[in-house]
DNA sequence: TTAATACTTGCACATATGCGCAATTATGTA
DNA sequence: TACATAATTGCGCATATGTGCAAGTATTAA
């Protein structure tokens, strides 16, 4: 893990470290289809324009991606990646029973 | 998941989600046996204070663990708790394979 | 008991961060 | 065109955070 991996890492991971943050995340966990921001909205108890940016800030680091529809913006994670990144810290501190492959 | 345990995962982000902080992490990951403080700090440029305050908050939030050993304090890592944590948050966002038990 | 070692804590400081409100942009609708 | 809707951006503000230096505490060594 080199310096510029580990800063991007710890990107992430800030970016995930805050609580409204993280609760647009877990939103977007039970959404199988993009939400538009105003509804992501409703699981913050902070103005639009708070969600505005937080979610701007996820789309920064990677966790969500965004796309235009008319005058929405619908968000929706990026499972694979950001789940893939988490494994892997979760391996480096202990490595997963799985890894071993058999026993 | 309930708004203090969301908050909880948070707050551990957080603490992971510096530089500073996630480079003592990853060394404590390659170290078997506990590390005193002072040789933590080789691997952050910065003064012992401020290593010391970081590794404060990494045991605030349970990602190590601090014992005493004449005038040095050894630290390692809480390994299970965190990757479970880091896991839970990664299935949350896309289920493993494994979890799917057969296939 | 004096000095060295291993940290931690108090303080000050600069910068980052989260927030709300108001204004602005972009798009759709009457 | 004029207006409404969806969302972002500019601004100011309060608080949090990371940092270094100097001083303090605890333990060991001389």
């Amino acid at each position: 893990m080199d310096e510029s991996q580990l800063n991007d890492l710890a990107q992430l991971l800030k970016a995930l470290g805050e609580y409204n943050r993280l609760s647009l995340v877990y939103k977007l966990c039970n959404c199988s289809a993009p939400e538009n921001a105003m509804c992501l909205c409703d699981c913050c108890s902070v103005d639009a324009s708070v969600t505005s940016r937080h979610l701007k800030a996820l789309t920064q680091q990677g966790v969500v991606k965004m796309e235009k529809r008319g005058r929405e913006r619908l968000y929706s994670l990026n499972r694979t990646a950001v789940s893939e990144k988490l494994r892997a810290l979760a391996d480096a501190i202990k490595p997963s029973e799985h890894e071993f492959g058999y026993r």
